[in-house]
DNA sequence: GTGATGTTTGACAATCATGTCAAACATAGT
DNA sequence: ACTATGTTTGACATGATTGTCAAACATCAC
């Protein structure tokens, strides 16, 4: 086959994730896209099909990048240090002067949560495999008698992901990690000190 | 004076209010906000200007109906119920059918944090004026020994207003309550049981 | 009633955004 | 070289949105 395309599709992906990221969905033109991804609007049309075709690349992209390195965190075998690089993986990314402030998927949730059902579904699917990784990662910290006795880890999982939602908000809120780390070393200290007994 | 005021700016402030926090500010356009209201778009500019400003009373009302309730919740002399009443008074907040999901202050902080400083700075002021009442409350639980000793009450403070937070986006997000609560109970078993000691 | 005052109304201008398209183009295979 | 194939390009059509304005209007004070 001849014709073949002449721009990057990760570069370009990268940028219009980038630029969805910084101004949310609604706030971001297919001009802008265009413009930071280095291409022509026309070629993102043919390319992509339409804006919110590029929103769910833009949510796939970032969800390879961060919700694997998220999910990889809490495989750590020692559930401790799990759901530590857990809070980690995502203060790390916010850390990133290159990033913009808070999460694609938060902003996504919240801004298309009332009205888009598409990205929405993304967006909930990606939560809730995050959600089944730290309850797994729970139920090994319940097993290594991290956790009071009978916790529910469903209940836990729930709170540590909206934890790490709180995070982004607080970051995209106040400019700064100050809060979002105030949360992590707090939530952390939900697990039982291992001195103990 | 004459040429009085035909619209009720209660009823009108309302529906801005909510359709707002429905769909977002910058998917939300004035013809909408003027139908939803009941009122003509010119009507809408003459009293208000534009639609930031309109954003700006939006975000007013929310603030006194929700953050006013709030923070008296935390005022209760009994510092773990007051807690608990904090987190009851967002859970209701989000119960409400007639409610759209999440929290206006915190769609409103993803929306326009990268982007729009005016909005942002009242959302930073509101959940500051949160977190020291916060805050408050943690000192008075602090001397009623219900943290660990040499606790953080600041770092508590932004972990609390940040659960808060994450527990609108999980709202959002999911459509129900029950991660909500999950996380309201869980942050709550920071507190020393009374019986200790 | 009458006049002054501010409000409502619908039309208007200007801008901007999305999505489409045909023509020009670049590349791979023969 | 030539051709088939898919891409790029810029122009275009369409519709939506913001904000403005002058004229019609409603109300209050006298």
């Amino acid at each position: 086959m001849a014709g073949v395309r002449q721009f990057d599709e990760d570069h370009v992906l990268e940028a219009v994730m980038q630029a969805f990221w910084a101004k949310g969905y609604a706030e971001t033109t297919m001009a802008e896209l265009a413009a930071v991804a280095g291409v022509q609007r026309g070629s993102l049309y043919h390319a992509y099909g339409d804006k919110e075709t590029l929103l769910l690349k833009a949510l796939d992209r970032y969800g390879t990048l961060y919700g694997t390195a998220t999910r990889e965190a809490l495989a750590d075998p020692d559930p401790r240090k799990a759901l530590e690089r857990f809070f980690e993986s995502h203060l790390a990314r916010m850390a990133a002067l290159s990033n913009p402030a808070g999460c694609l998927m938060c902003q996504t949730a919240m801004e298309c949560g009332g009205r888009d059902p598409v990205p929405s579904k993304v967006v909930r699917k990606q939560f809730q495999r995050t959600e089944a990784a730290l309850q797994d990662t729970l139920d090994r910290a319940a097993a290594a008698g991290l956790l009071a006795e009978g916790a529910d880890t469903r209940a836990l999982a729930r709170f540590f992901l909206g934890v790490s939602r709180g995070m982004a908000v607080m970051h995209r809120a106040y400019g700064d990690l100050r809060a979002a780390r105030d949360m992590a070393k707090t939530a952390l200290t939900l697990l039982k000190r291992p001195a103990a007994e």
